[in-house]
DNA sequence: TTCAGTGCAAAGCGTTTGCAGGCAG
DNA sequence: CTGCCTGCAAACGCTTTGCACTGAA
């Protein structure tokens, strides 16, 4: 979870390629993303900046997080907790979340596709599917 | 869509069992979800009691969903339009949104079981894993 | 120097809550 | 008649927006 000097070389980059000026406030707030291996909400993104300068407002952190949804760099999750978390954009991919502690894990390998499908050869009414939302919820060993 | 005699006797039936008074503004409301094949916003569900007489107070609509999902009647689906929709509590069972008009279609015969086992014996952190919820997106013939 | 980006404060939206009056049992 | 239920309005939490100032290029 420590941010390393890279880390904020590499957020300049992505934001420079995004077409975006590379502020203090928006390297912190995505090498804080990219650092994290899990979806954070902005208040833990903003937690994070903390041990940082020039911590950014809470309008600006969401501001920002649009444009680089818009960008196609991050992904919006919601697991259902009455407010979004954001997570450096990647394949397809789903989430395991613990309803004692809100903790939020990574699922890799889509095991969707073959359902997804069935689906679209089912549902006439449909033309086609472009993505799905798979979440599971449970206790974590610790809850 | 139209609601029967029948739906409404079947609503002071099923709110009795829940131990709730059948006023007629919960009637209106049980018998609305009831009659509808998909998930409703309040909104909507407003909207269809006000065919009838003492159409409910928002406030008494979502103090109801509410009672209604404690009571295991009713769950509470959300698909991503940043308000909730309510359906008849039934089995596992998934949704399929278009993304062009908001529509939502249901989908029966889950297949997400096995899935569901192999990330539970993959995730060493997780102790159980209590329930799912898969959305998928898609464009209907009409958008 | 210039204007994209920022902080602050206010507004927006869905949802919840407090309270006095009203109606089902 | 009793107290659960209701409507109204205010509060709430997350998110967005308007505006004048600021700092990156």
């Amino acid at each position: 979870m420590q941010k390393s000097s890279n880390d904020k070389g590499n957020a300049k980059l992505i934001l420079k390629r995004a077409g975006l000026r590379a502020t203090v406030q928006r390297v912190g707030l995505v090498s804080t993303i990219m650092s994290a291996g899990t979806p954070l909400s902005i208040d833990n993104i903003l937690k994070e900046c903390r041990s940082g300068k020039n911590v950014p407002d809470k309008a600006t952190a969401y501001r920002t997080m649009r444009e680089l949804e818009t960008a196609g760099l991050v992904n919006e999750v919601d697991v259902g907790h009455g407010h979004a978390h954001f997570e450096l954009a990647r394949g397809d991919h789903h989430h395991l979340v613990c309803t004692g502690c809100d903790k939020i894990v990574e699922l890799e390998d889509c095991e969707v596709e073959s359902f997804e499908k069935k689906v679209l050869k089912t549902k006439k009414s449909f033309r086609s599917i472009g993505g799905h939302r798979l979440t599971f919820f449970g206790l974590c060993k610790k809850c």
